[in-house]
DNA sequence: AGGATTGATACCCGGCGGGTATCGCCGCGT
DNA sequence: ACGCGGCGATACCCGCCGGGTATCAATCCT
């Protein structure tokens, strides 16, 4: 199977429509049928249930659509980590979330640094949820992950940190007097209704609160009176001072993990990853 | 980047010479020239150092071959996985070693075949260290690992069952009589020799010890007095009577897991994977 | 009933993958 | 030192296949 079939599969798999998949790859729509029909008889499975009406999956198309995603971006994976090998830039990418354990990750930048032999790291900022899919096509080597917002299903991984969570809410709001809060005192506090963060696809679950990406720019909203949140307790040290915090015991407990591809045992990788552990 | 480049790529950077690579890709030795240079100009990229008298791999290179050739797995195992998922037959392949867990294995098949909507399952023995090529290149979908002899690294896992290891010795062996032994006695029997496991290349280190592949190999190999091995204790519900076994307490303790690919959650592999953890 | 939408089919063209023949380079042997 | 042998690169040709346009066929919506 080749990637041209691949891609255009699944291309046709999530439009679920021969003509804008054909446009999305930029080619006509005849070859694209085509080629789908020849990866068809070439598998002796059909993939497609067709009417001149509606596309839909077979149970068998909807394993090549999870699987064939899967493939395509170990394939970009290894195109984009070759590319980088060669063109002697930063060899390493770190990819956290904006605004999130930004003091853990300078203490690991630091230490590091001062190993023998250490490379240039590129640190990428990005919105939750987003370090998966960098990490898995390989724009990034490494991901600092906070359990349990984010899923480490698939990657090796260290544990570097746990830490409790505190509610942040505008400096001089009523609740900021009191010792400490629950989860639901947080959720049912009036006019600061919880932010909306993104779903997997990209699109956002209606409701009152606002739409965020990161931590920026939800500490951002936080002190625009707009919004409140429960956020692991070491963003204190990053907090403007027109916010405030509280304990919220009954909160999970975040643990923070470093991250990485579990074939890609790089040098420069494993140099990271031993001086994150004995931080 | 096509699997076909990929696929040539790998073949020239394993056997480091292009006679030959192309001969195993049953192609001519100059197209075989040309479409690693094409793959070359495309990426911007020199993969291979050529001389007329040798051919090595860039640092990109060495990159591409393992990132490569994970690329490739994932994509046969898209395809084997779509064609199974079609041919209605076994829906779900699960691989444990030969010889080992056969207790937990036949309590786990039969827990899960009493649930609802249980779909058939297919179990393949295999040698020790074959189970990760095969979940990871689709031809399994789920298998039983052995901590610490196999690696779980980038599979999803669930324990299952954590046990101490016994010495398997033949019956009437004297040191059959002690109550238990040290890793350190058990290796220095004489006329005893440790078997030899294959490497992850399949070679076998040098040595005094036969050479095994599995369990069932290594238990009738010692039943005949050719070698003796320290392995968990569930060993015993499947041993023959001319065999016989002493506790070793400060062998490593051996975890059994069940794992899968972190992406494949079908809904037949939730259910086996639920089944596994209420046994 | 008829037009619109959408996937399949028919047919053509150009490029590319694969083949054979040969060259150029280098190490080695006598 | 010269020539031979091994190996990768180059040159050139052919046939297939991927991509394009034109058109058909089936279905749904007025």
């Amino acid at each position: 199977m080749e990637t041209r079939e691949l891609r255009y599969f699944v291309a046709v798999a999530q439009e679920r429509h021969f003509g804008r998949a054909a446009q999305r790859l930029g080619i006509a729509q005849p070859p694209l049928s085509r080629a789908i029909a020849q990866l068809e008889r070439r598998l002796g499975v059909t993939l497609l249930e067709r009417t001149s009406r509606a596309v839909t999956l077979t149970e068998a198309g909807a394993v090549l659509l999870r699987e064939g995603r899967a493939a395509l971006d170990a394939v970009e994976a290894a195109e984009r980590r070759t590319r980088r090998a060669a063109t002697g830039g930063p060899s390493l990418v770190l990819v956290t979330k904006a605004g999130a354990s930004s003091e853990l990750l300078a203490k690991l930048l630091d230490a590091y640094a001062a190993e023998p032999g250490a490379v240039a790291i590129d640190v990428q900022l990005c919105g939750v949820g987003e370090q998966e899919g960098l990490l898995r096509d390989g724009r990034a080597d490494v991901a600092l992950l906070h359990l349990p917002y984010d899923s480490a299903v698939g990657f090796d991984t260290e544990v570097l940190h746990t830490e409790g969570q505190v509610a942040v809410l505008p400096a001089g709001h009523p609740l900021t007097t009191r010792p400490h809060l629950t989860m639901a005192e947080v959720a049912a506090i009036p006019d600061l209704p919880m932010p909306r963060w993104p779903r997997r696809d990209g699109s956002y679950p209606d409701g009152p609160g606002p739409e965020v990406r990161d931590n920026a720019q939800l500490l951002q909203l936080i002190g625009l009176g707009r919004t409140t949140a429960v956020l692991p307790e070491s963003v204190r040290a990053s907090l403007q001072r027109d916010l405030a915090t509280v304990p919220v015991p009954d909160a999970p407990t975040v643990t923070t993990l470093i991250a990485w591809p579990p074939h890609s045992r790089s040098r420069a990788l494993a140099g990271l990853v031993l001086a994150a552990t004995r931080l």
